[in-house]
DNA sequence: TTCTTACATAGATGGCCGTCTATCTATTAC
DNA sequence: GTAATAGATAGACGGCCATCTATGTAAGAA
């Protein structure tokens, strides 16, 4: 599957709430259950699951069932393609800018 | 001055917005007076106001006083950085995060 | 001074969203 | 089968925020 990019306001969005960034941080680099997740934020399951539907929604997370289980991890392409976009579009003067255009170039 | 970073969940509060970010955009490259960015989006002007000072108070725009008028361009410095941030915390694995590493690295 | 233009501020309002409790579904164990 | 556990869904509620109108302030023009 291609990872493809989002509107810039959508991934803001998601990204503009701690308890969904301190979701993002816990899967970010490994797969977590929805209950190792709960038990380290401080809200409700439902909450946690309304959090990873958004993610989920928002491609922002990979999804694995097991059993009972089912394992997030944070899409960590789709969140530097989606930071990328805000550099291109927010910074495009930045030395960020042109080091990302010529990464992007050398594809 | 010295171009600090942000917490990142108030970076992202401050990109959550279309209108926003169609300010962003706006005067992102080049110096606008809030008249010229009333014309542009399709709010009043003390809305435009109320979303520059919130752009202002993140130093997200540089603001320059000019007689009557004040101008502001997009801080595209601290956006690169702030985005940066958001690469090296939820995609430190991605191509994209080694590549800004070096690039910081060689600083 | 008076008027006008540029912009900021104050206060009100309506809608969105993060949270909760309650419940439902599905899978495994007994 | 029943029970228990994992997770999702539904609905309600409260707070935050984007927007507006009205007004204030400051700077140039007449």
């Amino acid at each position: 599957m291609k990872t493809k990019s989002m509107d810039p306001v959508a991934f803001a969005k998601v990204l503009a709430d701690p308890t969904r960034q301190q979701i993002m941080k816990i899967c970010c680099c490994e797969w977590k259950n929805v209950n190792e997740i709960v038990q380290t934020v401080n809200v409700s399951q439902p909450t946690v699951s309304h959090h990873l539907a958004l993610l989920r929604e928002a491609q922002l997370v990979l999804v694995r069932d097991e059993g009972k289980n089912t394992y997030y991890t944070l899409n960590q392409d789709k969140m530097a393609l989606c930071c990328g976009q805000l550099i291109s579009t927010f910074a495009p003067e930045s030395a960020t800018a042109e080091h990302l255009e010529r990464l992007q170039a050398s594809n």
